[in-house]
DNA sequence: TTTTTATCGATATAAATATATCGATAAAAT
DNA sequence: ATTTTATCGATATATTTATATCGATAAAAA
């Protein structure tokens, strides 16, 4: 077979790609501020970061700044979520209906951030039909031939560490292609799913590992 | 079981940190399995990782393996939560008793990994005087005091974005060193406090950059 | 006991990421 | 209109992180 090579978007590391959120913050604050133009220094200035690493974050999302001014903030901002594709909605499902996953689906901003979770799937049936925020609790039984139908893409595992793998297999059946997990356990995927981790456990011992440390 | 570890010789990196919880996910799943041994290979293997790194993020916890068999199960698991000073709890205050505080507040497993909750605190006089696991919403005028004179040295800031700087900034007059942040703000604070920042969006802005790179 | 083997851990190399340098540019000041 | 200035963005360098190589070692097999 023969390549056909496209050309190359400037890939963006995953560490830029955490980045580009804060930037949102920063830019929205000056904004509100009646700021219309932003340059690397200010941004970085408030964030605490580098200004040439600003910059070059910022290339990746193809906008080009103005010498003396800097980047135009409104355009920016558009660049910076078309980048993460924040400017589109993705559907989405939620299984695990407890208090994180309830906290969840309590968010209203998500809707900003790309995600659309439009059903949540439960295993307790006590849970199966309540309402949370606007949200219909199912039962889990339900999810692979759903998403299956209603081209779900992804799905948020909300459930405790021994029931994840097996919802993850549930929502892959149903052809879910990127799954957020945030149960503490390493999920074995296909190759073409994408799991992002956002288990708290990781974070919190960033912390007290560098709590302890600077209290030696 | 007698354990001398050695001196820590090398800085932990923050990746490398950000792993030692998954190795002791996949180490405690072993040792259910009655396994003693664990090969870098072993782990590496069940997360998807290089057996070379495991093996290098294994040797920053003190820990010594023996050739051909590789790591003493339980001895590695106590030396990582060494490592993360998961085998302390420090105190921790929490602000902001709304879903995802309250999700926190009822996580009973964050006294396997180094966190103590021992109060929450809020502005709105409604939730103050709840009970959320145990745990008591007092109203947001004690947090510096309370801090001082109970030694408190980790705060969690579960409010609105808005808010999140002013509660800080009380953490920090209460002798606060260490803030976990779940706030959509990036805080300034002192050299001297750490911050770690746990903002789902960072998260979800892989997921959907990836996603949508991929269906492309 | 001797040999074979799997695995460690030290050192070396490669890749990714962050930081520095500097000419080009357009806005603002002269 | 000309000069000065702040900032960009391309390229170069440094640093950090990940991966490869290989001798040393202790367990298991012969």
């Amino acid at each position: 077979m023969e390549m056909v090579l496209e050309k190359q978007v400037k890939a963006l590391s995953e560490r830029t790609l955490r980045r580009l959120p804060r930037y949102i913050e920063i830019l929205k604050r000056l904004k509100s501020e009646k700021i219309e133009f932003a340059s690397s220094n200010m941004i970085a200035d408030e964030l605490g970061l580098d200004s040439i690493q600003v910059r070059k974050d910022l290339a990746a999302t193809g906008v080009i700044g103005k010498p003396k001014l800097g980047f135009a903030i409104d355009e920016l901002i558009f660049g910076i979520k078309h980048t993460l594709n924040w400017d589109n909605q993705t559907d989405a499902f939620l299984v695990g209906a407890g208090s994180l996953g309830s906290a969840i689906l309590g968010y209203k901003t998500f809707s900003d951030h790309g995600l659309n979770i439009i059903a949540a799937f439960e295993n307790e049936p006590s849970k199966v039909g309540e309402i949370i925020n606007h949200i219909t609790v199912l039962p889990i039984e339900k999810l692979s031939d759903m998403a299956y139908r209603m081209k779900v893409h992804i799905g948020v595992i909300t459930v405790p560490a021994d029931e994840a793998q097996k919802v993850a297999d549930m929502m892959i059946e149903g052809g879910i292609k990127a799954i957020w997990n945030f149960a503490p356990v390493h999920l074995k995927v296909p190759d073409f799913v994408i799991v992002e981790n956002a288990q708290l456990s990781h974070s919190l011992g960033v912390l007290t590992h560098k709590l302890a440390e600077s209290l030696k």
